[in-house]
DNA sequence: TTAAAATACGAATGATTCCTCGCATTCACC
DNA sequence: GGTGAATGCGAGGAATCATTCGTATTTTAA
């Protein structure tokens, strides 16, 4: 019998765990040639046998360490996620700046690092419906909005925590969405840095708001 | 000959006018099927034989009127771009309400409208890549970008226009990003209604600020 | 040294897709 | 009723792709 049609959720953990030194260089070198492919070609091209043929070794031994297609581009994507939330993620518990300071960083590292390799960033992008509903996907999701949800609590401790989390997930997925627009359009980088700065500004115009509301009124004015 | 590649920026125009009413009605016939096809297979299996079939037309008859299978997808987009454009349009130049309230609307009703039949809008966005580098694509969003441009312009006359233009980027951007991720996660409506107010408290705080500055300093306090 | 385990290979398979082209049918107009 | 244009048809060409599986090579360890 063959797959028909791939499943609603594709498996996406590795097949088998390299053990010798050979092919835990075979997995790195499928890695690194994936990203070469994806940044070349674009999501729409990124295909197995490229994959293999760029890395240099066959196709078999592609499919001997990842189930399918998707289970390689997922892997690219939460490097990335790992990486960029780590950075978030210090930044937004950095003690020794004001909360706004922080979020200002935040927009600003953030927008920087979508702007690198933006090539990749988009067909990763592209390449997302593949993997959107996976459960992995969804924890990632949720680890980004903890840390978001911490950081309001810190620097919103009086405002009631039910606005606290609207105002998380607005600043989170702002943030995310419009950084994915930016190096979607592939602006240049002084117009970057001021579309993160103005970002900030509205981030930090809407947090004092916010604050203030609570000392002047218990409900938000109209 | 064959056509190995698609051109990177195929023709989205009509191949042919429809003269006669019996080809009007089977071009409205195709686009009622694609609709029904990208909301019930996805962007993924969104293809020419099935919208075919789907609109009870053959194969051939749907290549009389569109190009190939990107102008299908484009002509959906565009309709729906029309129409919101529209909305928004009357929602900003609305002069019986003062500009921030005018801003809280529109985001209101930007969501809502993503949020209805969002199969649909997840399976265009998904179909993006297709048609993102046409031209016509441009012209679109720089409609939308003047449109905001000239808001900023009656709602922040003090502001200079130089500043005024980042700030309605980021504003165009955050509200379209968001509302596509929002249809994308399917929240449901009094969360929608709820994230689309913060995002209008955001904008109002950013906006009023921004007047405040202008009057306190003439540069932005750091 | 040697047998078993791990690794690597790549031709072949089975699916799917876009789109063309030659031919059949219907319409508009005289 | 007749004629040319417009419309409609759908089998099939050409290409691409994901994945498998039988075989060959290399490593490990006894």
């Amino acid at each position: 019998m063959t797959r028909s049609r791939p499943r609603q959720t594709p498996r996406l953990s590795s097949r088998k765990e390299p053990r010798q030194a050979r092919s835990t260089q075979l997995v790195a070198d499928i890695l690194e040639a994936a990203v070469r492919v994806l940044a070349r070609e674009g999501a729409h091209r990124f295909t197995t046998a490229r994959v293999a043929e760029t890395a240099g070794i066959s196709i078999g031994s592609l499919y001997q360490y990842f189930p399918n297609k998707e289970a390689i581009l997922f892997r690219l994507q939460a490097d990335e996620w790992r990486q960029t939330g780590g950075l978030l993620q210090a930044m937004l518990a950095d003690r020794t700046m004001p909360p706004t300071a922080r979020l200002r960083a935040v927009v600003q590292a953030f927008f920087r690092s979508e702007c690198e390799e933006a090539a990749l960033r988009v067909a990763l992008d592209d390449a997302a419906p593949l993997y959107r509903d996976a459960p992995e996907t969804e924890a990632h999701r949720k680890a980004g909005r903890r840390r978001f949800l911490q950081f309001m609590a810190e620097a919103l401790p009086a405002v009631a925590p039910r606005e606290r989390v609207v105002a998380a997930d607005i600043v989170m997925m702002s943030m995310s969405a419009v950084g994915k627009q930016v190096s979607e359009q592939g602006r240049p980088p002084a117009e970057v840095d001021r579309l993160a700065a103005a970002m900030g500004d509205m981030f930090a115009a809407y947090l004092d708001r916010m604050r203030e509301g609570v000392q002047a009124t218990p409900k938000r004015a109209i």
